[in-house]
This record gives structure tokens, C-alpha cells and sequence, in this order.
DNA sequence: AAGGCTGGTTTCCAATCGGATACCGCCCTA
DNA sequence: TAGGGCGGTATCCGATTGGAAACCAGCCTT
């Protein structure tokens, strides 16, 4: 006799094959800096100080770092112009990265209220553990 | 003399005020593997060992962990069914995240491409140090 | 009675991340 | 010539991440 249980497709194995995109979807794209800074540069290029005010309080070291890794992955470039003046500047590519993570931020602000309220209940339900 | 130069607004300061959803935008969610996670729920809950089979080479605490993290976000819950049977299943919350993961993947796929040419042009030039 | 599957937990460990701090050469201005 | 801004580098360190391996109780099948 058969229980009464959905049956479900199962799952491929193969769904993350190394060679597929997935596990590269670029949620986590980069380290903890990188999507801000891609915001910052989205109005042109910036200098390396300039960086420094808005992302309050990242050190000179995790900056750098930052941009060598999205230098690295071509999203942005860095411009040496005269005078020892460095500009980083967005790429096409780190251009078009842009619009999905404005997709994200969008999905953020309209989930808000909820991503608070489900982390708040989360956080109790640990709590009372 | 003034030198001719782009004027172009300075950063804001409060650009990233702590209470501005963009550093919580959720690029980088949760960890390694709870974007894939999310995606092996899509289409119905799934079983703690159903699970470890896409997700190759996972081990048992990472996925626990992993589970636990996304459960306490509240976007996956935790379901014990008769008999000691297990299932994970993603909240409305969980499944509103996937619209913009499925942004984010298609993104990714479109620019393949460019990517892997990106990133072997940036370890190029990085060998050549 | 023995082994296997399920759904984990625990311990250990190595690698990585990222902040703090100090220091650097070069240029400009006072 | 002293100081300050710029664009970093070097070193140290503690915290976090994440894999490996061992172990576990409860249930089912053989």
C-alpha cells in the first residue's frame, strides 16, 4: 500500500555542475566592500581619498584590497593620470553590474519591514532556544 | 587659472548611513551555499540528505549551518512531519528572493563571456605582476 | 543481531578576512 | 624646512569560515 506523499521530480545532481554559472551568480560578489564601491563610482570615475568618505571607516589596506579584486575581475580600472592623480573608474562591464544589484537593492527596500520582522522573530526563537 | 577639470558632486557622506538598506543589499547572502539552497527549494520542500545531492561534497554541518542561518533569516522553515522526517521549505519571504536571484543568475549568464575574458585578462596581468 | 539510512552534533584544524597600526615616497603649500 | 595631503605598503593579530573526521540515537530491513 502506498502512503499519500507528493512525489516530487528529484533533485539533478548535475543542477551545480562546476561548469554551470550558478554557483558564480554574483550574489556575493566580491568581498564586504565591493558592491559599495560599485555604487560610488556609478556617477564617474573617483579618487582613491575620495572613496575613503562615504565608506566610513574602511582602512586604506581593505580599500586597496577592494579594488584590486574588482580591478581583477574587470569591473573596474584604475587611471594613473599626471601628477600621481589615481582615478578608478567603472567599466562597461562593472557598469552593466550595476543594474542587477539595483534589482537587489530594490527587492531590499521593498522587503524591508518584512526582512526586519522575520530576523527579529528569528533572533527570539534563538533566544528562547 | 583654473585647470580644466570634471566638477562633479562629492560623495555623501551618509551615502551608506547604518540605517540604509544598501549595505544589507542582499548581494552576499548568507554564505557560501544558501543562494543554492534556495534554489533546490523552488519547487517544493526538500529533505536534509535530498539536498546533499546537488550540493556536491557539502558536508553535514555546512548544510546544517547553512539551514539554521537561512531559517533564522526567516527565509526557509524547518518542517518535522511524522515518523522523525525532515523537510525544508522556503517562507513567502524565501520565495520572494528568488526574483531577484533569478535577476542576478540571468545577468550572469548573459555576460559569460565577458566575464571569463575579464577575469583571465585580469590573472594575465597580474602574472605579469 | 547486524548493518544501513536519516538527521544531525562535536571536535579539530587550516585558511581566509578584515581591522589596527605604523610606515613610506612624493608633491604642494605655508 | 616643516607640515599636510595623496596613494598607498608592511606587519601583526584576532575573529570567522568552512572542510575532515568521528560520533550519535532512532528506526528499518535483512
Amino acid at each position: 500500500m502506498k502512503k499519500s506523499q507528493v512525489v516530487r521530480a528529484p533533485l539533478d545532481p548535475e543542477m551545480f555542475d562546476p561548469v554551470c554559472p550558478s554557483p558564480l551568480v554574483p550574489f556575493r560578489v566580491g568581498d564586504k566592500w565591493a558592491t559599495l564601491i560599485l555604487r560610488c563610482l556609478q556617477d564617474g570615475p573617483r579618487r582613491f581619498s575620495e572613496l575613503k568618505v562615504p565608506l566610513r571607516g574602511i582602512t586604506a589596506k581593505s580599500l586597496t584590497q577592494s579594488l584590486r579584486g574588482l580591478e581583477r575581475d574587470g569591473f573596474v580600472v584604475r587611471e594613473e593620470h599626471e601628477e600621481r592623480r589615481v582615478e578608478y573608474a567603472l567599466t562597461p562591464l562593472g557598469r552593466a553590474l550595476l543594474v542587477p544589484l539595483d534589482t537587489a537593492c530594490e527587492w531590499t527596500r521593498a522587503h524591508w519591514d518584512e526582512l526586519i520582522d522575520a530576523q527579529e522573530a528569528g533572533l527570539a526563537r534563538a533566544a528562547a532556544h
